[in-house]
DNA sequence: GTGTTTGCAAAGTGTTTGCAATTTA
DNA sequence: TAAATTGCAAACACTTTGCAAACAC
């Protein structure tokens, strides 16, 4: 938090995306880089962001993390239609999902294939292929 | 639309999930089931009632569709984050996702491979893999 | 008749937007 | 100071819920 030594890294990151580093969006990129992989919610963000006494608004949150996705920096995953994660690891990659606690594991993607996969439907081209790989807590009792 | 034959199959199809056979559980498993795999969104389906002149509720479609896809009659799809998809081809199929519309299109799983899957985290065990081929439109222009 | 189902309108989520005030360069 | 960014509150889209009226058996 020392305004005199702040993170010259993650400024210079956002600079190099035509992001002007404030004091939100750095303290956002700290709490989602400076601690390894990890996927967030808007609303998990900004909780986090509260609990270290960062004032920022809701709205910036979504804000931001819409902006580094768009840089590059985060990538958007789809599994639950109810919340969007986001995702510091932006490698190939795929994903665990826990269906009872909707958490997201990662696994890497250079070891997996998909084969059998037919012609993309007239017109179109492939983009990305995503693999979720749906999983539950077993319980002894089952 | 003659309620003196309306539909036995379905009509038993329902009784034996348990679900009484409506008119509108009816009405709504007609446009489901007799025409073929689709995919529908609480709305759309909504809309085509609508359209058809049957009188439903939206809250009634919405009710239902989780009905029939606790009774296995449909499947329900995540893609997209913003709407619910529900399928009603419920064997093991994955999906091409068209990103520009939105648009869902089934392919058949049986020739479908993921290898290269690491063990699922601690505690927990398999339930389903999915695979989305996300795909655009190639525009020529590009 | 009795329990189930429906429809409405209200409430609930998660997310986006408009705009004045603030901050950055 | 000019342009970008923020925060608020209101608006949004989609979905769920509570409850009285209607319906199926």
């Amino acid at each position: 938090m020392n305004p005199d030594r702040p993170y010259a890294h993650l400024v210079t990151r956002l600079r190099e995306t035509g992001l002007r580093p404030t004091r939100q969006r750095l303290a956002l990129a700290k709490l989602l880089f400076e601690q390894g992989e990890r996927h967030v919610t808007a609303e998990s963000l900004h909780g986090e962001a509260l609990a270290g006494s960062i004032r920022v608004s809701l709205a910036t949150v979504y804000n931001t993390l819409h902006q580094f996705t768009q840089a590059g920096l985060l990538r958007q995953v789809v599994v639950d239609g109810a919340r969007t994660y986001f995702d510091t690891n932006t490698r190939l990659h795929h994903h665990f999902f826990i269906e009872d606690d909707g958490e997201l594991v990662d696994f890497p993607g250079e070891g997996v294939t998909v084969s059998g996969i037919p012609e993309t439907p007239d017109g179109t081209e492939q983009t990305r292929v995503d693999v979720v790989v749906r999983v539950s807590r077993q319980s002894s009792a089952n």
